[in-house]
DNA sequence: TTCGTCATGTAATGGGTTACATGATTAC
DNA sequence: GTAATCATGTAACCCATTACATGACGAA
């Protein structure tokens, strides 16, 4: 797609967490494109006869021609896939995990167990940390702070309990797709839940 | 205090929410300074006859000598002031709360409940966006992204949950502050919970 | 024709981090 | 005396945002 377009979907898409300003997507997709990562391409779509000069009549024409529009290449794809295989410290990060969850879809089961354990462990250092600084410090702040800190520290928790909810149900995929040997292991979609596909991009080579 | 002590100080209250760096922090003082918003003291703890050429002794001499301890002037107080007093839409936003909300000790009443609220209906405008973008994407997305949409509702939901159990503790203070008319208004610690003085530069000007 | 939205881009700017360099003080 | 920690500071850099500038297109 082009960058207008992948900036709203991203916003759509991780919008809670983080938005894009054009200001960095830009130079960002002009990188990629150096990088040989993306190409670009125009999208005159089918130019038969649309120079027709006839009012375009409202709504039909379906998608409003846009001007640049981008491909993932091959390079570009396997690069992603390096991405997406890594799973490491980078991705239990508060910034790396939400990214990579997004993604979690096209990424190997293996790796997506990896990551939901690793951010897990994370937190719970976090909670030992939090904990640790809320004895010490039990009757030197106030309670405006510590009201700060019981509801950091809770939410923390809620997010291990969350991560915990997601990694038996990812288990639990796991153990079902070993038992019918139809399919190679670690491919799969996951657990409870019917259509699971992305969008994906179309005929794409 | 000093910086070193400040940085870790500013860790354990809002850790959760991020540190700073040195890199920053030492030049913000330095700033501070040149603004005669805090003035430098070299903190020589009285040097009756420290002099004296005998160890310490292990842990007695309680603080240890540090270089630079820093301490708000007249001017700096009062811009404080200025900054807890604000509580415009920049005290709601993510960053800006945390600040607000852990100074709220030093913040009048009527201010920490505006930002409460400003904080509140601003996560109701997430909500509501994200609850927007959950129907309207509803089946073109995958289940991993719905289930991260899913949970950061959750989160916000739970947020606003917080503040509303905060307000009404608030209000309450407010209007039992009201009843016994001992005090001007505005300037009381909260609700409930005991020892609620915070530091407060000790014998400072 | 003009306005609003879609769409792309550039330059200035800002706020922070990392890495580095230094020195004082305490513990062994 | 040497290592670890406390403590301060500087410089390079990273990365994103903001503000600005441009242009195409559809609707009034």
């Amino acid at each position: 797609m082009h960058g207008y377009e992948l900036r709203k979907r991203l916003y759509t898409v991780l919008g809670a967490f983080r938005t894009l300003s054009y200001g960095s997507l830009y130079p960002c997709l002009q990188d990629l494109l150096a990088d040989g990562l993306i190409v670009e391409e125009h999208d005159e779509p089918a130019d038969d006869d649309a120079r027709s000069g006839t009012a375009p009549t409202g709504r039909s024409r379906a998608g409003r021609r846009s001007k640049k529009v981008y491909r993932l290449t091959a390079d570009g794809k396997e690069r992603l896939q390096d991405l997406l295989g890594e799973g490491g410290p980078a991705a239990w990060e508060d910034d790396g995990f939400g990214v990579h969850f997004a993604f979690f879809g096209q990424t190997r089961a293996d790796v997506r167990l990896r990551i939901l354990e690793g951010r897990r462990s994370r937190l719970e250092e976090r909670m030992e940390a939090i904990r640790a600084a809320f004895t010490r410090t039990r009757e030197r702040v106030d309670r405006y702070t510590l009201e700060l800190h019981r509801h950091g520290l809770e939410s923390v928790e809620r997010e291990v309990r969350w991560l915990n909810e997601l990694i038996a149900s990812e288990r639990e995929a796991g153990r079902e797709a070993s038992r019918e040997p139809g399919r190679e292991p670690g491919r799969e979609a996951g657990a409870a839940g019917g259509q699971s596909h992305i969008s994906d991009n179309e005929e794409s080579s």
